[in-house]
DNA sequence: GTGTCTGCAAACCATTTGCATCGGT
DNA sequence: ACCGATGCAAATGGTTTGCAGACAC
């Protein structure tokens, strides 16, 4: 995963992405195998797994939120928001104390989604995603 | 799990809540193990992923974003929202496209964020946590 | 006393990795 | 021919679960 790898272009890799880009569901990396194997019977996870993450690298594709693989948890309930390391995961409070207009903001996006989508949302789980300071240095 | 259980206060449960209270880093479950085992040596990791359960389910704790423990991909690499169901773990795209004011006031958010923590924000990854319409019903 | 909670260990499941081989360039 | 990519299977690691005994109410 060296960013300084020439990636080629293989078939697999290929059909992985088509196969994404059919779809507006967020599929899970079972589910692209799944896909995908309909048109590649002898792919294995592995390879789509691999695959996943070099499209991701090269940005042809996004993950969801929360890129860590483990769960964190927060001692504060109330409604806040985070940014995350993308690289290291670290993570930090956003403190929006002063920032009204942001949250009021969040707030009205929240119900214009609740119109457009019909969810009922129960509450702002936001995360920005970005690079600590330290990450950011060595990069 | 059901919501119709009351639960007991024990000596476990208690102080898994003060530790997390203690701190506003945002720490895993094997941290809030290593935490609550100083005070209580004999505790065991599943009853601490067991009690982080319980005080999610009442309110007491936050859990960041993507309940989920499988990762979702999205073959649209465009920065956009979703919406996420609590309960069932569906995804669906929040279409922002009319929302110009909203996407600028992420888009200030972004950059608030980036001089209060130093962080380089270099996606607004933003989640919405609720109940879609099917689990709504079903409550 | 009843029913929840605990510790322990085994089970689970998504993801990762080692290895021999294949295939793109 | 080189070096990245693949298939397969085994390993990993976070989380969950079954069970018998302990504890809260």
């Amino acid at each position: 995963m060296d960013s300084g790898k020439k990636y080629r272009e293989t078939r697999q890799r290929k059909v992985i992405l088509e196969e994404l880009a059919k779809v507006t569901s967020h599929p899970s990396a079972e589910d692209v195998y799944e896909m995908v194997r309909r048109r590649l019977p002898r792919i294995s996870l592995g390879t789509v797994y691999r695959n996943l993450e070099v499209l991701l690298e090269t940005g042809k594709i996004q993950r969801l939120v929360s890129g860590a693989s483990q769960m964190r948890f927060d001692g504060n309930a109330q409604p806040h928001c985070h940014v995350r390391c993308q690289r290291c995961g670290r993570i930090d409070d956003a403190n929006l104390d002063e920032l009204e207009a942001q949250l009021a903001c969040l707030k009205e996006m929240g119900s214009v989604l609740a119109r457009k989508t019909s969810f009922e949302i129960v509450g702002q789980s936001i995360e920005f995603v970005g690079l600590c300071p330290r990450c950011k240095k060595k990069r």
